[in-house]
DNA sequence: ATGCAATTGTGATGTGCGTCACAGTTGCAT
DNA sequence: ATGCAACTGTGACGCACATCACAATTGCAT
C-alpha cells in the first residue's frame, strides 16, 4: 500500500521512493491517471525519443537512469541530465506543445510508466494538484538548467567547473555538508566533460591533480571530498 | 475592453501586448485576479530582488525591460534574459518554493503588476487555468536556458556562440527567417559577452569581423543577418 | 558647442586547454 | 586465462581567447 494515498501497492511510482509525482492525489484521480498509463521496459542502451521529434509522450521514470542529451550539428553532446526513478521526461515538450528538446537514452535496462501526451494533458486540465505538479517539476528543471549555465559562462578554468560541479553533486546526493561528503559518481571522464562542456583529457587532469593534493579521494564510483573549502575557492 | 475575455480596459496585461497571461480567465477568476494585484513603478536601475533572497512576491512585466542576472563570487555575471512587456518574474521561485534565482533590475523606467506569492500560489490552486499557464511559462523558461548551456557547452568557439545567438535573437524576433532577418539589439557588447560567457573585447572582434566579412550589418541599434548560411555553418 | 561618461575599436602578450597520439588499466565475456 | 573493448593517464603542441592598455567614437547633458 502506498504509504501516501490508499491505491494499491502495485504503484510503480511509489516503488520508486519518489512518490511526490502524482501520488498524492485524490483516490478518484489516482484511478484515472493508474488507468490512462501504460507500462514500458526499456532495454539498455534503447533510445525513448530524440531531440527534435514532435512530443507524443509524457513518462515517469521507474526504475534504471535514463540520460537526457542535446547535440550540436558537429558531434558534439551535452549531458543535460541523469534521470533517476521518480523522475518525469518529455515534461517541458508536453506543457510548452514544442518537439523534444533533448534526447532520452536509457543507459541501464530501464521501466518507464508513460502517458498519451494528449491523454496527460486532459488530465492536468482537469485536476490542478496535477497542473501544480507539472508546475512544480519544471520549476526545478529549470532551477537545475540555469545552475549549468551558470557553471558553464562564469566559470573560466575547468577547475573551478568540476569544483562546482562536485559541490552541485554532493548537495544533490544529500550527504552532510559540514562533514566530508560522499558522492555517488556513476559518470565516466567523458561524462563529465560533457557535462562541464570541455574535453575527457582535462577532466582527467583536474581530477587527478585534486586527488593528489589531497582535496579528494577516490575509491572506484565513490567519491569523498577531503577538503570542501579548496573547491569552494576556485568557483 | 480586452479582446480576449470581457474586463475592463484597465488591464495593463493586455495593453503588454501579452495576453496569454491571466487574461483569457474566466470573467470571476479574472477580478479575483485583479483584486489581489497591486501595481508598482519602478525606476530605471531599481533593483526589484536580488539572487538567493527569500521569494517573497510573483511580478508581471507591464512596460519597460528588467534584466534578469546571475553572479559568481569574483563578480562575473551572466546574463540570463531581458524580460519585457508580458513576462513574468518570480515565477520558478514561487513554485519550486525556493529563494530567488536571478537579480532583477528594471534597466527602463518600468512598470510592473505584483502578487504576494502566498496569494498568487492560493489562486493557482483554485484555477486550473491558472496553473497551466504557470506551468506553460516555466517550460518555455527552461527550454531558453537550456538553449542557452547548450550554446555555452557545444560551440567551442567565440564565433559560434555569437552567431547562435543572433540567430536565436532573429526566430525570437520574429522576423522572416527566409529573407534577411533584422534584430534589433539594445545590448551592449559588454551584455552581449555576458550572455555568452566570454569577454567585451571578444565579441567587439567577433562582429566587426561578420560586418566586414559582410555576414551582417549594423545600424545603430539594427542588425541585419545578411548570410544566414554563413553564420549557421559556424554553429 | 563643449565636456564627460559610456561604449567601441585594436594591438600586444601570455596561457589554458583542446587536440592528437599513444601507453597503461580495468573489467567483462568466453 | 585470455582477449578485447572501454576507460583512464600523460606528454607535446598550437591556437583561440582572456587580459591589459590605450585610443577613438558615440551620445547625452548643459
Amino acid at each position: 500500500m502506498c504509504p501516501i494515498s490508499e491505491h494499491a501497492d502495485n504503484c510503480l511510482l511509489c516503488k520508486a521512493k519518489r512518490p511526490g509525482w502524482f501520488c498524492n492525489l485524490s483516490p478518484q484521480a489516482l484511478a484515472e491517471y493508474d488507468a490512462m498509463s501504460s507500462h514500458v521496459m526499456l532495454p539498455m542502451g534503447s533510445i525513448l525519443f530524440t531531440e527534435g521529434q514532435p512530443a507524443r509522450s509524457v513518462s515517469v521514470v521507474c526504475e534504471g537512469r535514463v540520460k537526457l542529451t542535446r547535440s550540436s550539428r558537429d558531434g558534439k553532446t551535452l549531458l543535460v541530465k541523469i534521470a533517476k526513478p521518480g523522475d518525469v521526461l518529455g515534461l517541458s515538450a508536453a506543457l510548452a506543445k514544442t518537439p523534444y528538446e533533448v534526447t532520452a537514452q536509457a543507459i541501464e535496462h530501464a521501466q518507464i510508466k508513460t502517458f498519451q501526451q494528449s491523454d496527460f494533458l486532459h488530465f492536468i486540465q482537469r485536476h490542478v494538484e496535477g497542473s501544480l505538479h507539472a508546475a512544480e517539476s519544471i520549476s526545478k528543471e529549470y532551477r537545475s538548467v540555469l545552475s549549468d549555465a551558470c557553471r558553464l559562462a562564469l566559470s573560466s578554468s575547468i577547475a573551478g567547473r568540476v569544483a562546482h560541479l562536485l559541490l552541485e553533486l554532493a548537495v544533490e546526493g544529500g550527504t552532510d555538508m559540514n562533514a566530508q561528503p560522499e558522492i555517488h559518481l556513476p559518470f565516466t571522464h567523458e561524462d563529465l566533460a560533457s557535462m562541464l562542456g570541455s574535453s575527457r583529457e582535462s577532466v582527467t587532469r583536474v581530477l587527478n591533480n585534486f586527488r593528489r593534493t589531497g582535496v579528494i579521494s577516490i575509491k572506484g564510483t565513490r567519491l569523498k571530498i577531503l577538503r570542501k573549502d579548496a573547491l569552494e575557492i576556485l568557483l
